[in-house]
DNA sequence: ATTTTTTTCGGAAACGTTACCGGAAACTAT
DNA sequence: ATAGTTTCCGGTAACGTTTCCGAAAAAAAT
């Protein structure tokens, strides 16, 4: 671990180290031959520019913290991709942690990060969290903190989220369109705000075209397809089946059209299927699924944006929320008209 | 941004900064009392240290790079939590990085962490990956790295590898005892050691029982699931259609079968279903996938593990390859016999 | 020819921490 | 009582940079 310094480089050339360092950082005078002398030494030395000091002396890490519940399934890993994309190009480092949905977990990760002096922070909530006070204090402390996809409405951040409302309105109205009558909707996790936005979008569809939505349409799940397996025997078991799903979630949606395939179910002329969020999977089940499609690599371009704005602003930062569109995907599983 | 320091306390107490330093590092001689004295004054002040002056000072940055050829998937992403598992237990931070199966990327990173100073490497290579002379600098310069899974034969470095050989000669067992007889190979990429491996597998087991494979029975494909719909709409229209199919991944089994059912064909009656790496995917398509389940955890776990073992002895190191166990998760893809 | 400005560089302090050296007490042993 | 040992703590030098201040030399202006 030899390193090659900057002090080595002054020594070998009889120069002070501020000259060297000038030479890398070019907005201080220096005679451009000095310049170059200096830069090929350090090229010949195998010189590399130590960021731990550098980060020691402006007093940040150039670390960026990104908080998700987790890694299965394409969504959040896209998201990722996204933000990595701009945060590299402004020279920031990625720091990635999951909580497996565990809001023990997710608290941990947070208090990691933060003690390791990360400069912002990107979260998106697991759905067991409630408590929430620990989040206010991490914002008010000062720490730039960006929210998306699942987060907390009181809190006086930015957020990037998706237009759930509309979207959730557009699936449900293309399924009514399609002349399903009765139509369930697989909710989400009950203290995310994007599941009561798309529960609306749901409703309000439904009263759009003056029908009727009873409450016993709208069935509290999950977001796995363990979570759609349930619901959908429970279903076949109190022998109220639906002709159409609307789920939350893509793989909620997955696992209920799988269950109900099994069981004899035709899809879609029985029973139709829209899912959210459009995980690649969609395109791949059988028949394939009609999903809302999230811009994904967008949201996490967009946060990443949002947090080095704020990074580089600090003091006169004004929290705004960037709502994103996306778009329905309709394929064969809710296609009763045309086949 | 008005972070708490060491000396801070030290004022504040009137004592000296080394003192403080030792209350923190038990290492040191201090008096009990004092020594609670600060503990108590510095939680009072909310002092957090500034683990970047500690990393300036000890030559290390704590921080592990992780480089993955692709995050859509089980396998990586749980490769990835076990590792972290390992590395957060033990103070080092995980940066991850993916290359989307892009060489010049995969470079890219290597580059960039390396310049972040991680203290050592957790390498899977892009399937694109043939020039390995990038990696041979990488290993020379001294920096610890590992190789996990999809590795480099040739190179001097500690690996954790999956017994690629025993499990598709398991597996291609599998279908010839279920009384299939023309069964065909989705094999990974030529340049992968772990493909090549899965072939030999193949061909023994076939060799064992004294049947016969013909080289074009090998099919060279990819890991994507469009990887598996492009083969099998090749193998339609030349009306060479197998009575069962082993595929080197999961994915690539997944499309094959999809397309087979959508051109009508029954699963597992007339064509037989065999995948590798038991993505979280496999249990839940229609027919569920028999698949080989390789220890994605552990792997990460045992990744780690070398790692730091190679960290913290600089110097006297011996690379050493630790081959890892799998099992063979028999479903109704591949059920003949008893249903 | 003298003064002023500009260019180019060296010296030194700082960032927050740990590690070493040594000094002043206090305690033990002769 | 004296010498030796231990216990506790202060001072200071590092780690590799950047940045500020100022100095010497060169150039420009008077």
């Amino acid at each position: 671990m030899k390193h090659v310094t900057i002090k080595d480089i002054a020594k070998e050339l009889n120069l002070a180290v501020s000259t060297i360092s000038r030479a890398f950082n070019d907005k201080y005078d220096i005679r451009p031959e000095t310049k170059q002398l200096i830069l090929n030494k350090a090229r010949e030395m195998g010189y590399r520019p130590n960021p731990i000091a550098r980060n020691l002396l402006q007093q940040r890490s150039m670390n960026i913290g990104i908080v998700i519940p987790e890694f299965i399934g394409s969504f959040f890993p896209e998201v990722i991709i996204g933000a990595q994309e701009v945060l590299f190009k402004e020279g920031y480092q990625l720091l990635i942690t999951q909580s497996n949905e565990c809001y023990k977990t997710e608290i941990e990760n947070v208090k990691l990060l933060e003690r390791n002096m990360v400069d912002g922070l990107i979260i998106s909530l697991s759905h067991q969290t409630k408590n929430i006070e620990c989040f206010k204090e991490l914002v008010s402390s000062g720490l730039p903190v960006i929210f998306f996809n699942r987060v907390i409405d009181i809190l006086n951040t930015s957020k990037v989220v998706f237009d759930d409302y509309k979207w959730a309105f557009f699936a449900t109205e293309h399924l009514i369109y399609q002349n399903y009558k009765k139509i369930f909707h697989l909710a989400g996790p009950a203290n995310l705000s994007l599941a009561k936005n798309r529960i609306r979008g749901f409703q309000n569809a439904h009263k759009k075209h003056r029908l009727d939505v009873p409450d016993s349409h709208i069935i509290p799940s999950g977001f796995t397809i363990e979570d759609g397996d349930r619901v959908a025997m429970e279903m076949i078991e109190n022998k109220n089946i639906p002709d159409a799903i609307f789920a939350a979630g893509d793989l909620t949606a997955i696992g209920a059209m799988k269950v109900f395939k099994r069981h004899g179910y035709k899809i879609p002329e029985e029973i139709a299927f829209v899912g959210f969020s459009e995980q690649t999977l969609a395109r791949h089940v059988d028949p394939p699924l009609t999903s809302v499609a999230q811009p994904t690599f967008e949201i996490g371009r967009t946060a990443a944006k949002l947090l080095i704005a704020q990074i580089e602003n600090q003091g006169v930062h004004i929290p705004q929320t960037i709502t994103l569109s996306g778009k329905l995907n309709i394929r064969s599983s809710s296609m009763k008209l045309t086949k």
